[in-house]
DNA sequence: GAAGAAATTGACTGTTTGGTCAACTTCTTT
DNA sequence: AAAGAAGTTGACCAAACAGTCAATTTCTTC
């Protein structure tokens, strides 16, 4: 039986839990419908047939159309700077960027429209994003090119820009949320399924890690130098 | 002085020259302003800035937004498939790779409007695209993938799975003018300049060259195996 | 240089858009 | 169970939208 406490525990938890609810709500179904059309390509009215909630109710929520994009962004970044937390210099090279490249896939496939939504921002010039970018991931991807200068300087993978290989991991992963209607097309399938989505992870650790001079064993051993430069 | 003949061909030539030109100039100026923001983000009054016309010159032209996007679209696609030219089986495959390569990111650098059209119509389920991407696309993929695979059939690389060793060359090297802002950011730098080309290029290149089990230095060498499976 | 074709353009229109609001219902608190 | 807070919603609005059109100018052809 709930004593004074609990029952105050309770009443707080309580308050705001529609609120809480409406929210979480609308933003997710706001997140599958602005990567169908993008911000200025969908319409409060489809937001709210998306929610199926009426129009007048997304906007006591969030204000305006805008303010509700600004929520489903910053409900995506994230992600996107979490998953590059197995990048540690004790780590070894080839485990680190697989496992790095397994959290980028497993991301596109699992939150396509997340990929989509931020790709869609990025490609008309990020006007929402533009102080993440400069500063949360500019300062992120500075700190893990010092973990892969410190790998290189060891001898312990190949010279690679650390830059521009975190571009090219970057563009190979999300491509298989951005582009899977490319996809489909050129491979005939309705869907992308686990099959497609293991031979691209396979394709994608291959190229980083032959790049960088490593092979795809490495991965599971600790300890090993570059095979070439 | 012109003859009959040569006047003649000067009038054909002649006839239609306006409509030629403002089509072309139009078309240009629409690119820039669609990839800049989309096609639902893109209005006429906003096109015919861009161009320094009227609206209602480009409906005279064009007669729908949609018609003059569709122009726009199709003006880009012939560079896609015409860029796969050098994978031909005659050729060593690091240097046909190579040069598929260094086409994809030259276009990237020289028309990166058109790049970002073609992508954001891809990433918003490319309504107007479809027939060309399981048509044109995939019959030209077919045919270069069987390419590849009669190289991975003769040894001359090793074995990866065509299709998306595609989607990796395309996503890297298509990222350098679709995802130019975050580029930007993350480096610090007002604009991509030779520099900043010739880092992702060498990159690009080694990540898909190791990838097949070749070297950056096979480019210019007629024939050679692959270094490793 | 006259006559017709092609091109140009300001003014206009019906529709769709994001956003507002006041009336109303449901929840929470005491 | 009363009263106020929180949530819901249909009807409405001004602004922006794609597209039209008739009047006018500029080109081409003979």
């Amino acid at each position: 039986m709930p004593g004074k406490q609990a029952a105050a525990a309770e009443e707080t938890a309580n308050a705001g839990r529609i609120r809480r609810g409406q929210l979480l709500h609308i933003v997710e179904s706001a997140e599958r419908a602005f990567a169908e059309a993008g911000f200025a390509g969908t319409t409060m009215t489809r937001l709210a047939e998306a929610a199926g909630l009426p129009k007048a109710n997304l906007h006591y929520y969030f204000g305006t159309k805008e303010k509700l994009y600004r929520a489903v962004l910053e409900n995506i970044l994230t992600l996107w700077l979490d998953d590059m937390a197995p990048i540690v210099p004790e780590r070894a090279p080839a485990e680190a960027l697989g496992a790095y490249i397994r959290a980028k896939m497993g991301h596109s496939r699992a939150r396509p429209h997340a990929s989509k939504v931020f790709a869609s921002e990025i490609l008309h010039g990020a006007p929402h994003l533009r102080g993440f970018l400069t500063h949360e991931l500019r300062r992120r991807v500075a700190e893990k090119t010092r973990v892969i200068e410190h790998w290189i300087a060891r001898g312990r993978m190949a010279k690679v820009d650390p830059v521009h290989l975190f571009f090219a991991i970057w563009a190979m992963t999300q491509t298989y949320a951005d582009f899977d209607v490319q996809m489909r097309a050129v491979l005939g399938c309705a869907a992308l399924g686990t099959a497609e989505y293991e031979a691209g992870e396979q394709t994608v650790l291959r190229l980083v890690l032959h790049g960088c001079g490593l092979t795809t064993e490495d991965i599971n051993e600790g300890e090993q130098g570059p095979c070439r430069s």
